[in-house]
DNA sequence: TCAAATTCGTATCAATCGATATACCTTGGG
DNA sequence: CCCAAGGTATATCGATTGATACGAATTTGA
């Protein structure tokens, strides 16, 4: 086969090993160029460089720079289900229909907690969150993707939880808009990291210094229906 | 003089008055373009053509490119100005050293509810508040201008209030953690408003809906240090 | 009204970018 | 060892982009 990018989203079926790592590292560098610099910002060359590879490398693998982005974006619904559906997953047996207010309150500490320890507390993460911002905002080619599997499904969770946190049977208008600000504020402090780390004078986010951004959000849930 | 870009910032001095106009088409339309398509993304020929006029206008005003996106940027400092020092100046006259710490919450709800209303509520403050926050993120040419002069000087003041509010002298980490993450909710909020208002299912965020925003921070406000 | 300053429009250049034609090297099954 | 499939490298094309040379049109003050 000459063009893998034809096939299946996986890497090659049969497989030579070499081309997987050298499809991995181009993806490694494109979800940072993209999630720094935007679709347009980002260039091709760039890209091929710092995953050291040569240009028509990108189109042999992705089909070129659109294909590329794209993904890129199922690349970061990939790693947010890795990261995200043990929690979710846990939190929803833990959580029968009859559970009681306190017991989602927990269950909402848990979730909101792993989501601001992979945006806030991963560097790696600040470009994915970067890419799926930009995408909400500017609607490119990725953004259905990156909307039904990540962000609309994420704004759910949380306004269901809140929901029950308050003793709802289902999400009011207000958990939804409770929901959207808390992921909101969890985004952007992974977006503007460098900056807020040098407000705080920080060195980093990681360690004690990622305790305080949890132990703030945890009692803004605390508060919930006070 | 050939070239009004080489001189003060302000609009063209002696001055024609079909100058300053033209000017002015062309910084909103370039505010709109570069607010969500970055300086990159967005083209010349793009503006130029929103603004209706030809593209030597650009260098004849601004001087190319970045001169009309660092004066997009002095722009978004001075609309932030207009807007905000109004109720800054009135919260701090009306907040002397020795304050209780219920009128300090009182003041932070003032000034975070005209800062909400003009994120979340004008339309045209999304191209703004996408500008600051990519800027914040990539650290372009515009950088240090909008740190000092809104994003900095915004954090501290509600910090600040923060910290007032739970009687406290000076702000501390925690205070100005918390500061970080609600003027973060509020900023993204205004970016990702198109998704947010689908996933409300609001036509718009005007009158009663802009209200619901406010009544949520409010009541963040309201269970600070709860 | 006239001349100077200012503003606008046409045409075009040079650089950059995404894409690809084409040939060469590498890998692994037989 | 062979050869087909997989992978890499060089060189270059066409389109787009930011910039600008140059001159025409317009506005202002005397």
């Amino acid at each position: 086969m000459l063009n893998p990018a034809a096939m299946s989203d996986e890497p090659t079926a049969g497989g030579y090993r070499k081309g997987d790592e050298t499809r991995r590292r181009i993806l490694e560098a494109a979800l940072t160029a993209f999630g720094t610099h935007g679709f347009k910002g980002a260039t091709t060359r760039q890209i091929a460089d710092a995953a050291t590879v040569n240009l028509p490398a990108l189109k042999y693998y992705f089909g070129g720079k659109e294909g590329l982005y794209l993904a890129c974006a199922d690349e970061i619904v990939s790693r947010y289900r890795d990261r995200m559906l043990g929690p979710i997953g846990a939190v929803q047996d833990a959580l029968p229909p009859g559970a009681d207010p306190s017991e989602a309150r927990a269950a909402l500490k848990r979730v909101v907690g792993a989501l601001a320890e992979l945006l806030v507390g991963t560097r790696e993460a600040e470009a994915w969150t970067a890419f799926v911002l930009r995408e909400m905002t500017e609607q490119g080619p990725a953004f259905s993707v990156l909307y039904d599997q990540v962000w609309g499904p994420g704004v759910d969770l949380i306004a269901h939880l809140i929901s029950r946190t308050l003793g709802e049977a289902a999400p009011t208008e207000a958990a939804r808009l409770e929901a959207l600000l808390l992921l909101s504020s969890i985004s952007t402090f992974g977006i503007v990291r460098p900056v807020a780390l040098r407000y705080l004078d920080w060195p980093d986010a990681a360690g004690q210094r990622y305790d305080s951004v949890r132990r703030i959000i945890d009692a803004q849930i605390d508060r919930l229906g006070a």
